[in-house]
DNA sequence: AATGAATGAGAATTCATTCAT
DNA sequence: CATGAATGAATTCTCATTCAT
């Protein structure tokens, strides 16, 4: 909604990251333009640039900064459930727990940090798809763990992972906060699902 | 001046078809210019106007034939392993199957037919959205039967249904011809995850 | 409207003709598309070369066919009222009741005939420029031999004879079939109003 | 790059007006084209976005300035000589008077807004269609006073004034500065025409 | 004659970006 | 820090016209 005029200070670069996050999420990166967002947030389009550098730029801060704040978040979860990093089936329930509410409480966040990386140029790509790579190691060494130890049962741990991040991250695309299920039970069922889907037999 | 180079008859739309659905997967709707289409195609951009009416149903044209095909090819493959009807693992395992080789051979489309979504006019919108439900109930239903048959457990079919789905149709992303898995590997790994993910204890 | 297919021979032409008239005057020479034309007569585009040698014969050849059409009409008329040569008053009569018998039968030609002269290249301008004359020149005559004889007194016949022709042709502006006014009761009207404002004091 | 040439400010609408009303008047609505405008005004096609809403508003909005002066002028002209409000000849005669001379001083603007209605969109084509009946309804008062008077006569009030208008307007068409007659001749001629046309016998 | 597919130019409009004020 | 006006390139789409079939 539109500040009324002459918003300021940081106060405006939030309102134009909230806007264009919204943005970018109902009508995609180019579908989305600078006045479009600039009337969202009350201000003209050439006082943006006081704000962002260009529009590219403005689109690789979004999806860096929720790159960042999940691999923190979740270095910090992790951390914080240390004793279980040896037993991998713990660290999977703490992984799935963490991924599905860090995910639905940042559904549009999500949403374009994975569906635009094709609108980024090759070296904001790059690093882009760098920090994923980083997280999704995180699934794949837990799997392969598992697998090591024997608890999980998978012939190709990254395949493996790679589905169950599709599967957890999907969450986004259909969940709605007034729907049947809430985190918890998506959270329960989905657990059971990666948790049997791994197991080893016996 | 008249024609003097370029695509020709009836040729001319399937090589519109095959470049736009390239340029679509590879750029995005809205970032893929029909100047660009045209020059792939080796038209004017102007001639690209006899055979689509616009860019948004061309795209709708797309994504509307990708369900059409999949939903018949599903019919097919289904009625063909007829004696299974009434075994959900077996209609499970089929499912899989089928999915993942459909989706395989054809990851531009169903790139483009899902992740293209937000770039369809409501009225278009409404229609694909409802292929894709049946296509969804076709496994909600499979999921269903099997837990009134006590061999598939699972709190919330539709849920889980997505996830498999998530799972499978997500192979599209990562799939690479020449990489360290083929399609039968790859069928292998997510059945055996998929059913025991739904699987009933004991 | 559009007929069937493959309308044919100089049939084909007459409803080209038809159609284009009516386009141009209710959407103007410019804005009308022989797209449009060609839809509305039932052919494809291109078919219509055929019968036109192009869009601005094709509005060129209208105007002269109607200009032409208008002075023979009027040079019949006025034979036929050969004895009345001599009394302007009676001439004068005769030329509004015919101005306006045949304008407003012809109100679109005219429109068309009339507004489009702008949308002429100047070749064919010139050309319909100068039938116009001629027929101005008719009732400027008529006019001038009036004061000559001093049974009509105006300071300059010519803008008298404009002042004139704009009030007549001005009735396909507004007439209306259905209206409150026949052809009969407008020529009554119009005939006692310009024999009024030529005449002569006392 | 930023503006390095061209026109300035508030200045630039008022040239885009000018130039505008020129090329319209010459060429036509949809002959002419905004790149044209653009170019003579001396800014960027896109520049003219800074002032206008859109093609057809550009036009809507010179129709409408025009047609409102034309009313307030004829208010204030019809308000000053009060005194003769009782008197349709003298009404008449300042209505002829006034009328030429705000068109004649017009005539691009005159032309525009007489002979561009088609070329309005429904909703402005009703706007400027009853702004024009307000005006009408002027001439056609007059007209009907002086018959309830007894110093008019004619059958048709209402047809009557279509006629006298026509004619008055008409002058646009041929009225040349350069040319025979000035504002004043002709002002005299029709003024005495049009009483005569209306004039009750005796 | 009619068709369908082509051309190349041009239409209105929108875009990201710049910059003097 | 915001504004308003500018740029120049790009957008989708339409146009008159041509011509092999």
């Amino acid at each position: 909604m539109a500040r009324t005029a002459g918003s300021h200070g940081p106060t405006t670069f939030e309102a134009i990251r909230q806007e264009g996050l919204r943005l970018i999420y109902e009508h995609g990166y180019e579908a989305m333009s600078l006045r479009q967002l600039a009337a969202e947030v009350g201000i003209q389009v050439g006082s943006l640039y006081n704000h962002i550098r260009n529009k590219q730029d403005f689109l690789f801060e979004l999806m860096r900064a929720h790159h960042d704040g999940l691999l923190g978040a979740w270095e910090e979860a992790s951390r914080a459930a240390e004793r279980d990093a040896e037993d991998p089936v713990a660290r999977m329930k703490a992984f799935v727990a963490f991924h599905i509410a860090y995910h639905i409480d940042r559904r549009r966040d999500v949403y374009v940090a994975n569906f635009e990386l094709r609108s980024l140029e090759p070296g904001n790509y790059a690093a882009i798809v760098e920090m994923r790579r980083r997280y999704e190691r995180e699934v794949i060494g837990i799997v392969e763990r598992g697998v090591a130890r024997g608890v999980f049962a998978v012939s190709d741990p990254q395949a493996a992972s790679y589905g169950i991040l599709a599967m957890l991250t999907g969450v986004c695309t259909w969940f709605h906060p007034e729907g049947r299920l809430g985190t918890a039970e998506i959270t329960e069922l989905y657990t059971g699902m990666v948790l049997k889907s791994l197991a080893a037999p016996g």
